[in-house]
DNA sequence: TTTTGAGTTGTTCGA
DNA sequence: GTCGAACAACTCAAA
């Protein structure tokens, strides 16, 4: 029989839109799907606790659709350098293909297999799944990297039309497997025990090809229409949900960006051009943190901008514990934290007002913050969480102005008028009216009492007065000013 | 080289 | 209750 093409998932756990699957197809012949779980590799970080229960979910599933279609999936373990060329030796093949990734151990990786391959007569070829535009293909007119939202992605829309979406091939011609004994998917541990803490994802997530494409059409008939404003609303549905499924490739960006223009032309949305505009470019913002993480490989430890080397951050253990257990005392913020302990994901506003908290009202190093989501966050990935937390401390280069502060009794009253997204994720609150919700510590012990409350007992006071803890922010960014 | 306009998501204060 | 200004410069990207 003639020699298979080896086809090395990663992060695109999907067969729609894979172009490395697509391309090994093409060949004609026979495909052997791989997946390789790696602790092994050099530098490369270890999956975080909610990540590892999703791939294994993601992997079972993986497999099924790929044993449906011929080609059954074959997992290993190991470090790749060593597994990947023992696989091709022994199976005989002398091509394969996979999706390329964007952080730098990933990218060292893959280059030194890469020339060993190639020095070793072998095809070996990366394909773009995961991203719109590659990074290194937006410049500035004088071929830097970008560093502010706005212009990259008007930069990148100007270089034209998203390609269509392939669609997942019909058949796979598998490769024969005599004598190749690959792992199931509980075999890598991923799943806790003891304590079991993933029920509630379980009942929130569906991960795997189908559950990202159920995800997205109901976001599509639901959640679209008005996304402009209620997608800042964690106590609605209307964000898409979907960053889970984008973080394993479950579904490319491709194709909820072509889902989303044909939702709209053919009426399944009621959504505005607008709605589709600010969903596109949440797709955007997925873009360039990719593009910073690229052009910036240590972007999850290193400040952006450097002046933040001398930041006074301030050890606090306490605090810390609080606010990763969603007991700071103030209801949004626990409310959000508590939302990611049980489900694994968080609001995206949400994420913001605790972000901010850490950072400027607990003056904690954001570093503390991006570790604490990415052991517990289902979509943390290496762009988007380090992106993301270095835009809130404000030590990104296009990041929030030191003076944003987000007041979270605020943001509580304006995002969640109803008090009903605190209602739900801190139950002893949820006798309080809305006027009192997202401030408990303003109504009188008795007046507390009648709704079965009492500050100190049943909920923390507030680990620290907003007004003084915003004070000290400032005064703390203040030092920085002036600075190298 | 210099200039110019602009930069996700907010809060507070005082009129 | 509403509204505009201040919060502070600094950096980016293009002209």
């Amino acid at each position: 029989m003639s020699s298979p093409v080896l086809v090395w998932f990663r992060n695109d756990l999907r067969l729609a839109d894979n172009p490395a699957l697509a391309a090994a197809v093409a060949t004609g012949r026979p495909v052997l799907p791989v997946y390789l779980f790696d602790e092994e590799s050099p530098g490369l970080r270890s999956l975080g606790g909610a990540s590892r229960w999703w791939l294994h979910h993601a992997l079972s599933r993986l497999g099924e659709d790929l044993a449906a279609r011929g080609a059954p999936l074959l997992i290993l373990r190991g470090a790749v350098a060593q597994v990947l060329p023992a696989l091709m030796r022994e199976v005989g093949a002398t091509e394969i293909h996979w999706s390329r990734r964007y952080d730098a151990a990933g990218i060292a990786v893959d280059a030194a297999l890469k020339s060993g391959f190639e020095a070793a007569g072998i095809t070996a070829k990366s394909h773009n799944a995961a991203l719109l535009v590659e990074p290194w293909h937006v410049t500035t007119k004088v071929g830097e990297p970008m560093k502010v939202f706005t212009p990259f992605w008007r930069a990148a829309r100007a270089r034209g039309a998203v390609p269509l979406p392939s669609p997942a091939p019909a058949r796979i011609d598998g490769a024969a497997l005599e004598g190749l004994r690959g792992l199931a998917p509980s075999d890598l541990d991923l799943l806790p025990t003891a304590p079991d803490w993933s029920g509630g994802m379980r009942e929130m997530w569906t991960p795997g090809e189908a559950g990202a494409l159920a995800r997205l059409d109901a976001f599509l008939h639901e959640g679209l229409a008005g996304y402009t404003e209620l997608r800042n609303r964690p106590d609605m549905t209307h964000t898409s949900g979907l960053s889970p499924h984008l973080r394993f490739g479950e579904i490319s960006p491709r194709t909820v960006w072509h889902a989303a223009e044909h939702a709209l032309r053919s009426g399944v949305s009621a959504a505005s051009d607008r709605d589709l505009e600010v969903l596109q470019s949440e797709l955007g913002w997925r873009e360039f943190s990719h593009h910073l993480l690229f052009h910036n490989p240590d972007l999850a430890r290193t400040n952006f901008n450097r002046r933040f080397d001398a930041f006074p951050w301030r050890e606090d253990p306490a605090a810390l514990c609080a606010w990763q257990r969603g007991r700071t005392g103030y209801p949004m913020v626990d409310a959000g934290m508590r939302q990611l302990w049980t489900t694994g994901w968080m609001h995206n506003r949400v994420r913001m007002i605790v972000g901010s908290f850490l950072v400027k009202h607990l003056l904690i190093d954001w570093r503390a913050g991006e570790d604490w989501f990415w052991d517990t966050l289902l979509d943390a990935d290496p762009a988007a969480n380090s992106a993301s937390w270095q835009w809130v401390a404000g030590t990104g280069a296009d990041a929030a102005p030191y003076f944003r502060i987000f007041n979270p009794v605020l943001q509580g009253e304006k995002f969640d008028p109803e008090g009903d997204y605190v209602r739900r994720w801190v139950p002893e609150l949820g006798r309080l009216p809305a006027t009192l919700i997202h401030k408990p510590w303003t109504a009188s012990p008795e007046r507390l009492a009648a709704f079965g409350l009492k500050l100190g007992r049943d909920y923390p006071h507030p680990i620290v007065d907003h007004t003084v803890a915003r004070e000290r922010a400032l005064a703390a960014f203040q030092t920085l000013k002036g600075a190298p």
